[in-house]
RNA sequence: GGAGGGGUUCCCGAGCGGUCAAAGGGAGCAGACUGUAAAUCUGCCGGCUUAGCCUUCGAAGGUUCGAAUCCUUCCCCCUCCA
């Protein structure tokens, strides 16, 4: 799922989205609630209509921002209380606010709140979010099936679950959150702090005890290879700003790796970002051209890049479903790592 | 012809006796970014044998323990008046 925080994917149209493979989109409760406001999305159709998308919508609860937003932001049993980023107004969000919020969008799946928590962090804090969540969970659960979209269709529910950077409380967690009456499981709090191999314990922790007649939605995840590493662990969707957020800020996914057009190499370069790429900037424009467009600050850049990322993935996507089919994922996932090269060399520079 | 202002490191532009290899922008070079407070942020940005040394603030001389900063001459540029 691209992601289009304020009901949008930045810089796409809904015809670029559907060029690129995107066959559902992520939006977002916080954001939209703030502005333009729920109630004015309801009264003008729901989002669907609003942005022009008629394919699927999933909408984050706005428990992320509890994260992002740290300093802002203030936990209860209630729910969460934070400062607006835009005015600075004091505003609320319980589980059953966010359900409501997430109705008078009309997204077809919504999602639970939840707690999550930044690794590292103490056990018994850790568990407390997780708990929380549990309760927040069944609030959310309740409280969705007594509302109504805009146009009056039943939202698919997801329920969150969380449990920290334990892999024990983390399949607690799992147990506890299945019996649920929800139509799929989101899997909230990776990528938090962790290394990689915890990442993917964890991940796993939880798919095994997960119902395997639903959908498992990693959120907020990831790289090209996460993607390969997660699908192998038993994830079906991901959401992620990477491809969207790098492509403005100059990098692109490409078949043999990362690629920043900022980079003097690519002054004279007469190649496409990546000759296996199918979309509009690989098919139009060299990356020289791409380059001059991106340190010209043009917005031709930013919206060739992000066309072109989201292809990536989405082609990633189609590529291991039908690796899938073939019953071939792992040699799929090989193959593609010995082509995608992550840059060396140079290390990051000091903070 | 007369009166005044100015020439600073790639560009713009601060500095106006020592704490100046010289603020701040821009450009350039590189890095980061994982349920988007992000078309953002960070680092480098005269040279070198880099806890130091060398060269640099239009040019050449001078004053001073010490000059981008003060004095003299010269070379350019700009504004106003005739």
């Amino acid at each position: 799922m691209p992601v289009g925080t304020q009901g949008t994917v930045k810089g796409l149209t809904p015809a670029d989205l559907r060029a690129a493979g995107t066959r559902i989109l992520l939006s977002n409760t916080y954001h939209l609630m703030l502005r333009p406001g729920s109630g004015l999305i309801r009264s003008l159709g729901g989002l669907h209509r609003l942005m022009a998308w008629d394919g699927p919508i999933l909408t984050d609860s706005g428990g992320y921002q509890v994260l992002s937003l740290k300093g802002l932001v203030n936990v209860s049993e209630d729910g969460v209380e934070f400062r607006s980023h835009l005015d600075g107004a004091l505003e609320f969000l319980s589980p059953e606010r966010s359900m409501e919020v997430q109705a008078d969008l009309g997204s077809d799946i919504a999602v639970t709140l939840d707690h999550a928590v930044l690794l590292p962090l103490g056990l018994a804090a850790q568990r407390e979010a997780g708990e929380r969540t549990l309760r927040w969970t069944e609030r959310s659960l309740r409280h969705a099936r007594t509302l109504t979209t805009p146009g009056g269709y039943r939202q698919l529910l997801f329920a969150i679950v969380q449990g920290g950077g334990d892999p024990a409380l983390r399949r607690e967690m799992a147990e506890r959150t299945a019996p649920h009456p929800c139509d799929g499981f989101a899997i909230g709090g990776l990528s938090v702090g962790e290394t990689k191999e915890e990442t993917w314990e964890l991940a796993r922790a939880v798919t095994e005890v997960l119902p395997p007649d639903r959908p498992r939605y990693l959120m907020g995840m990831g790289t090209p290879r996460d993607l390969l590493d997660g699908i192998a662990c038993g994830i079906d969707l991901f959401d992620c700003v990477l491809p969207t957020r790098n492509a403005r800020n100059g990098m692109a996914f490409t078949s043999e790796g990362p690629v920043n057009i900022r980079n003097a190499e690519h002054t004279r370069s007469d190649r496409p970002l990546d000759p296996a790429c199918a979309c509009e900037a690989c098919a139009l424009f060299t990356r020289a051209y791409l380059r001059h467009l991106h340190l010209a600050g043009e917005i031709l850049a930013h919206r060739m890049l992000t066309l072109h990322n989201v292809t990536f993935y989405q082609t990633l996507m189609a590529a291991a479903r039908r690796a899938i089919e073939r019953g071939d994922l792992h040699s799929y996932a090989r193959e593609f790592s010995e082509r995608y090269r992550e840059r060396d060399g140079n290390p990051p520079a000091p903070a």
